[in-house]
DNA sequence: AGAGAAGTTGACCGGGTAGTCAACTTGGCG
DNA sequence: CGCCAAGTTGACTACCCGGTCAACTTCTCT
């Protein structure tokens, strides 16, 4: 790669990354390119994809801060306190950095990074619930589905009263209702694993006539 | 009025129900207007803007599922049941219709019935969670503001689980942890209802710079 | 220094949205 | 039955988006 290639894609990633950070991961490819200062048919012959982008820019930073996170919990020496305070933890981040709110709402099949990311933290989040019930705090029937399913759709909350902090309430109704002592019986079952990325993918996305991507015959990309 | 455009008038709202049940009331008033089978312009010629087209479809239909519920939630002997029974009741509704989902988090400040039909909403919930507050068995800290910030960040998850039912789950939680049995101290004050609005803005909508009309000098409407 | 490869650019394509308005059609009254 | 106001239409403006590519510039190697 040539040099001025090489700062070109530099000052992309480093635009990408405000842009993501300020508005989440949907922001437009042209206006990444605007704020970097290069021509979007630039952006393009760079990094072909937006999730390829993504997976550059976004993949290091959530993983660094979801790692810690789960690895506060699990060394937290009251299994509750771990859960709780990972709960909170993830909805902070939520919170401060539309882009970390969209890696766990939105998905990204070709972010391999990033959905290995996403692999890593599920993969986490169960012990760490795993945890918190062996110890009798965390009701059993809590399935990491059903924490996917509310960071998922917790996330806008999070993101929308960031300044007030007023999520920390929601979170604090959630948990008061997650703990053993609390547990009533649920009237549904748990989503079935394989249903997850179709649910999440509704989530943020409006279905349209079914779902699929938008019109993207072909692409020269690299 | 003359009768054709009493009969367009008709197709127009009728085509513009079955859109916002299908797929929220952010659909495009073009698209209506060709499922109604007539010209857009027919379409800003007899409505003049989305939120009366809002207004005039989705007002009543609102209302009268809204009021049901909150009619059923007092009229139920027990305070708690009938608390949690609204809570499921109206979290069904956003679950089954997509605009009822919408009325609930979306702003529609020029369209005054449904707004109307929003406050009477919220002065029901606040009753119905006053008496099962006065009963003892809601937590007392839980306020009205909780509970539209709950209703509006669950309306997607509801949403897209509408098949499986897993958002019966997620209310399940949270009703466990809404007893006055299961309360612990919050960690954040209630939000103001001042911002309220601001939010419920921020919830749906990506703010670009500020937040505002997106470029609506002028129109002739009427 | 010169030439060829590598990289960049912005006009362009096809798609979408909201909204306007001159030219046309039609309902319905006298 | 004829006329005209009322109503309808679709081309038009002005914006977005993602994506492509021929023509141009610039780097870098010999």
């Amino acid at each position: 790669m040539r040099a001025d290639a090489q700062r070109n894609a530099t000052k992309l990633r480093a635009a990408a990354a405000e842009l993501f950070g300020e508005r989440g991961l949907q922001v437009s490819l042209k206006e990444i390119a605007r704020r970097a200062g290069v021509s979007h048919g630039t952006l393009y012959n760079l990094f072909g994809t937006r999730e390829a982008l993504i997976d550059e820019v976004v993949a290091d930073l959530a993983a660094a801060s979801l790692d810690e996170a789960a690895q506060a919990a699990l060394a937290c020496a009251d299994p509750w306190e771990g859960f709780a305070g990972y709960v909170y933890r993830v909805c902070e981040l939520q919170a401060v950095d539309p882009a970390l709110g969209d890696v766990l709402n939105r998905r990204f099949p070709d972010a391999s990074r990033l959905m290995s990311v996403c692999d890593r933290t599920f993969a986490a989040a169960a012990a760490i619930i795993d945890r918190a019930q062996r110890a009798g705090a965390l009701r059993t029937d809590f399935t990491g589905e059903d924490l996917v399913l509310f960071l998922a759709s917790h996330a806008p909350l999070a993101r929308a009263t960031a300044t007030s902090q007023a999520w920390r309430r929601s979170v604090a109704f959630m948990l008061d209702g997650l703990r053993a002592t609390a547990a009533h019986p649920l009237p549904a079952e748990p989503l079935p694993s394989d249903h997850m990325n179709h649910v999440l993918a509704g989530l943020t996305t409006t279905p349209r006539v079914e779902y699929g991507p938008p019109t993207n015959p072909n692409s020269t990309h690299n």
